[in-house]
DNA sequence: AGAGCGATTGCCT
DNA sequence: GGCAATCGCTCTG
């Protein structure tokens, strides 16, 4: 617990490259955990024109100025949603997006919600990983380990990561930011 | 009160 | 690789 703490308080673009390996779930009403390995994530941050906390504090993006820890979910392109997990300090609009798992628990539920796709295109994306778990605007706000959500250490030897340019934006596209297993 | 937009996806060539 | 779909949310006025 205190771990993750830690790592996730030395901000959004070290957290983004430590957290690959790291597993994220969610709780289900039977107890089932549904999620995997995190492979892929973009960091954030509040001088990055990408970022949405760049335009100030707003109520969309009031968790990203929260402390560490907890889950900043928008919703984007009139269909999908995105879940980030917030870093860095209080007061400073900072967190990581989580763009792929690699799905190792509760791939029922997956495959219930994604349209039975095969098992590696369930959680290969921002948004689809969201479909699958199911993660809503209801997540808002939600702190990890504390309900919902859990985030547990890697139980295998970390990956190699490799540092590339985040996908789909529009500003400050030159940032290194996007970190991927392998 | 409402126009404009979007940290994507899936389908098409 | 290119691009249309799609609509709730956000911010401004």
């Amino acid at each position: 617990m205190h771990e993750i703490t830690l790592l996730l308080e030395q901000g959004a673009v070290a957290a983004a490259s430590d957290l690959i390996g790291w597993r994220l779930y969610v709780r289900e009403a039977d107890g089932t955990l549904t999620g995997g390995t995190i492979i892929e994530t973009e960091a954030y941050t509040q001088e990055d024109a990408a970022s949405h906390s760049s335009r100030g504090r707003t109520p969309r993006t009031d968790i990203m100025f929260g402390p560490a820890g907890h889950i900043y979910v928008y919703f984007t392109y009139g269909m999908h949603w995105c879940m980030n997990i917030v870093t860095g300090h209080e007061g400073y609009g900072e967190a990581v997006l989580i763009r792929a798992l690699r799905p190792d628990s509760g791939l029922d539920y997956m495959r219930a919600r994604r349209g039975n796709q095969p098992d590696s295109q369930l959680t290969s994306g921002p948004a689809k990983l969201c479909q699958a778990l199911a993660v809503s605007g209801y997540d808002k706000g939600a702190a990890l380990n504390h309900g919902r959500f859990a985030l547990l250490p890697p139980d295998q030897p970390r990956p190699k990561v490799q540092a590339t340019k985040r996908i789909g934006i529009t500003k400050d596209t030159h940032r290194l930011w996007r970190f991927v297993a392998g």
